[in-house]
DNA sequence: ATTAGGG
DNA sequence: CCCTAAT
């Protein structure tokens, strides 16, 4: 994987570099100011912004600001894409909650479509003034539920999945920064350039641009778990697409005015979205793989679903579409590019503590079968999660609950440490193994085997409002024999 | 169109 | 999560 890795960002880079260079490369002076205020300047003086100056410093020192600035920036999305640089769970969990974030911005489609590219720059700019007030301003059609649950719903140490895997991944992430690192002497050089040319060119307000990468994610990690208030975080989402919008655009357009680039970027994006759409008008969850796309270089090299670690956030597919999209030259290529790899997959989305209560109770109401009503009464505003995931995540609760029930005391001595599976909450815990007793779900019964010794009058009691008739006799004559 | 089950 | 088979 290592050696794989750094060829493809050289070529990318490369290419990248060379869709740039008909164009005017002027270094504005209003750009190094600004830029060098940023650096100077911390002002969002959120770790990240720390650790990547850092970073870049190591190793730019011989160079100019303005190159370190945009180098920084490059880094920046590296770690935004592989998956964060560090070990540690805050980071990880922030770019789940930013992948999950970056998700969302499917839903809000139609809204930002509405409201044009151009309405959601500003406001991006206005979130750099005014980071603590969201500014819905500008991009919020929605009504203000503004930060409804912010803390009611505390950080969930996060799931079973993050915890094991957050040591994978990161490992992988440090490999691939250590790579880039040696090879910056011809990287940065690229990067420097294009990203300087891109940001130039497109933008009037490249400063603003890290900046408010930054503090959006800072408030996305505060919305960290916040299960259906994705409406506040529209806003930071539409801001944070804008830019990368705008990028791609600059990439594609090549020509487009400055001044309207703000507004072209909806066509290229509309055409994105509606070829999409057609193509995949089956699957909801696709359209958001295509539209994913980030205008940062990525590195990791498909490693496809079935991948045994359980976090395997988007950063694939970003990469996949930030590869379809520079190469945007070709439409053929693309397209074919984009059907090939984007398509497929939809973003891992963690499930939060009060969207597991809303499934639980769900089931309670409706039975275990009802997936559909479930999904359209409590999970009404989460286009994700559709009642495949409701089943799967059930599925997944039960085993997990019985896993509980049966290592709780026996297999406590070899936990190691940094085993800490286990951030369901007893009470939750308990629902599902009233409900997992309750409901007969036959595939959880093999496996699981409680009922072979003593389950005789679980099933008996409260088959009240649990409706435990299903039309399909799936339940009581699950026989595998195809 | 939904659901179950397997990967 | 994704896909397929069965209803």
């Amino acid at each position: 994987m290592k050696t794989e890795r750094k060829p493809h960002l050289i070529k990318k880079l490369a290419d990248m570099k060379c869709q740039r260079v008909d164009g005017p490369v002027v270094p504005g002076m209003e750009v190094a100011t600004e830029a060098e205020h940023l650096l100077s300047e911390p002002k969002s003086e959120h770790v990240s912004v720390d650790r990547v100056l850092c970073f870049g410093k190591e190793n730019l020192e011989k160079h100019l600001k303005m190159e370190d600035f945009f180098s920084c920036a490059l880094d920046y999305s590296w770690r935004i894409n592989c998956g964060g640089v560090h070990g540690q769970g805050g980071d990880d969990l922030k770019l789940e909650v930013l992948d999950g974030l970056l998700d969302e911005v499917d839903e809000v489609d139609d809204i930002q479509a509405t409201h044009d590219l151009s309405g959601a720059c500003e406001g991006f700019q206005l979130d750099i003034e005014f980071p603590e007030k969201f500014s819905l301003s500008d991009c919020a059609p929605h009504e203000g539920s503004n930060l409804r649950n912010l803390s009611s719903q505390s950080h969930t140490p996060g799931f079973s999945g993050s915890s094991s895997s957050a040591g994978g991944i990161s490992e992988s992430s440090t490999t691939t920064v250590r790579e880039s690192n040696s090879n910056n002497g011809v990287l940065e050089k690229m990067v420097s350039c294009d990203l300087h040319h891109t940001f130039k060119s497109k933008f009037g307000c490249q400063t603003p641009v890290t900046d408010t990468i930054c503090s959006t994610i800072e408030h996305m990690q505060s919305f960290d778990e916040s299960d259906d208030d994705e409406k506040p975080l529209v806003s930071f989402i539409l801001s944070t697409k804008s830019v990368k919008s705008s990028v791609e655009m600059t990439k594609g357009g090549g020509a487009l005015l400055r001044q309207k680039r703000l507004r072209k970027p909806t066509s290229r994006y509309i055409e994105e979205f509606s070829r999409n759409s057609t193509t995949s008008g089956k699957n909801k969850r696709l359209k958001v793989g295509s539209q994913g796309d980030l205008p940062q270089v990525a590195s990791e090299p498909q490693q496809q679903r079935g991948c045994p670690k359980k976090i395997v956030p988007k950063l694939e597919l970003e990469s996949d579409c930030e590869l379809s999209a520079s190469e945007s030259e070709d439409d053929q290529k693309r397209s074919k590019r984009s059907k090939m790899a984007c398509d497929r997959r939809k973003h891992q989305r963690m499930w939060t503590l009060a969207e597991v209560i809303k499934l639980v109770d769900g089931i309670a109401q409706f039975g275990v079968g009802k997936w559909t009503d479930i999904k359209r009464l409590l999970f009404a505003s989460s286009a994700y999660r559709t009642p495949v995931d409701l089943r799967d995540k059930w599925r997944n609760l039960l085993r997990s609950s019985s896993a509980h029930k049966h290592n709780r005391r026996e297999l406590q001595c070899e936990t190691k440490p940094k085993h800490a599976v286990r951030p369901l909450p007893m009470p939750v815990v308990c629902r599902i193994h009233e409900l997992a007793t309750i409901h007969p779900y036959p595939m959880a019964r093999g496996p699981k085997k409680p009922s072979d010794r003593h389950v005789p009058s679980s099933k008996q009691p409260r088959t009240t409002e649990v409706a435990p008739f299903h039309s399909h006799g799936r339940n009581s004559l699950r026989n595998k024999h195809h």
